[in-house]
DNA sequence: AGTAAAATACCGACTAGTCGGTTTGTAAAA
DNA sequence: TTTTACAAACCGACTAGTCGGTATTTTACT
């Protein structure tokens, strides 16, 4: 593994280029020059600069659907499911904040080919949590009282968000952020009767 | 009022097709033509294109800040102010997705020049919500055992997610949205002996 | 009020530069 | 010998911004 594919070094360079300053910004010249490569060995790569941009955009969600559904499958109550999905997600931003930084704002120069693609998992993805919601609602764990689709969208904004202010570099690591979300969520959406089991995921005060 | 000027003009049709396809997608020649005017009286009107940019995003930070602080001084306790800050906050949001949009996904195009105002006011406009999450720890009254910071960014995550989803012709209004995420944040961080307080925000079960 | 002058608002053809993508060439591997 | 992997020069479409000019409004003076 001493040696990397020339590929994944344009992908590589491209994920960090395309964070810095957009997907418009960077331009293929630019990105062969980063590395040390040539124009030629990018278009012998890639059929187009959009389909870099796919790979990276499919790369990522791709991950982010798997752990998931792994979070979903290793647990079996809403409880539990909720705080290993949190964690998951939490952590996959962690790793892979240029990332999502172009997924979430690359994703319109997608062509229509690319887009429907990504937004057909991306709807997974969030379908997959709205699920562990509804499950919860389903069996009084959570309150039924507020619509599930608002409180997923709200969970999902507030993980998603932190790839506009996290610094791994800042005060406080993933871990201690993840803590704060699980503790906010779990009081928001739990059940008086069902608090009991979610006690272990709340910060003492 | 009958007559818009033409700067107006530009104005509303970019933040329209910035919108829909984003800020490099749409030439200048788009914009004019899409108001029946010319080149020459869009560069009558703006230095350049980035400035156009910049006046979009000017116009909507600057609107938010003042909505905040106007919400912050009209009430006098931190669950007051904190409830109708969000209440204000998803307002503007509802009437200005397209700005919203444009601000949070085209900022990284301005020149540094106006970058550098755009961020100090959406710093200011954070800071404002900040101060009522510390006031309310202060007093006891939010609970002192989160990171003020996280809880913050998590609200502001929260809300701001919602230009990406929300749709005016969706099943739920804005202000029942705004509900369920007031109801949400209030439980997730108001302490126990000051629930009371709240309990008019929290939605029945 | 009437009118000339000046400033403002706007037009549209043109340009210089940029950038995604192509083509041709070549050295090593298979 | 053929294929793979890359290099480097090149092309053509596109676009931000310019510039000389015209229409319209405002100002200034009689």
């Amino acid at each position: 593994m001493v040696k990397k594919t020339l590929k994944q070094r344009i992908v590589d360079a491209s994920v960090e280029l395309f964070q810095q300053d957009g997907y418009h910004n960077v331009t293929v010249d630019r990105i062969v020059e980063y590395i040390g490569a040539s124009k030629g060995g990018f278009y012998h790569n890639f059929k187009s600069k959009d389909e870099l941009l796919y790979e990276i955009h499919d790369v990522f969600i791709s991950y982010v659907i798997q752990q998931s559904q792994d979070a979903y499958d290793k647990y079996d109550t809403p409880i539990t499911r909720l705080c290993a999905m949190l964690q998951t997600l939490t952590q996959v931003f962690d790793m892979y904040q240029a990332h999502i930084t172009i997924f979430y704002e690359e994703s319109r120069s997608l062509s229509d080919e690319y887009s429907d693609i990504i937004h057909k998992k991306r709807d997974h993805y969030r379908d997959i949590l709205q699920k562990v919601i509804a499950e919860g609602q389903e069996s009084k764990v959570f309150r039924t009282e507020l619509p599930c689709t608002i409180v997923t969208m709200a969970i999902v904004g507030m993980i998603n968000w932190t790839y506009k202010w996290f610094k791994q570099s800042g005060q406080l690591t993933m871990e201690q952020i993840t803590d704060v979300f699980t503790d906010m969520v779990l009081r928001a959406i739990v059940t008086e009767q069902a608090m009991e089991e979610a006690k272990q995921f709340i910060i003492k005060g």
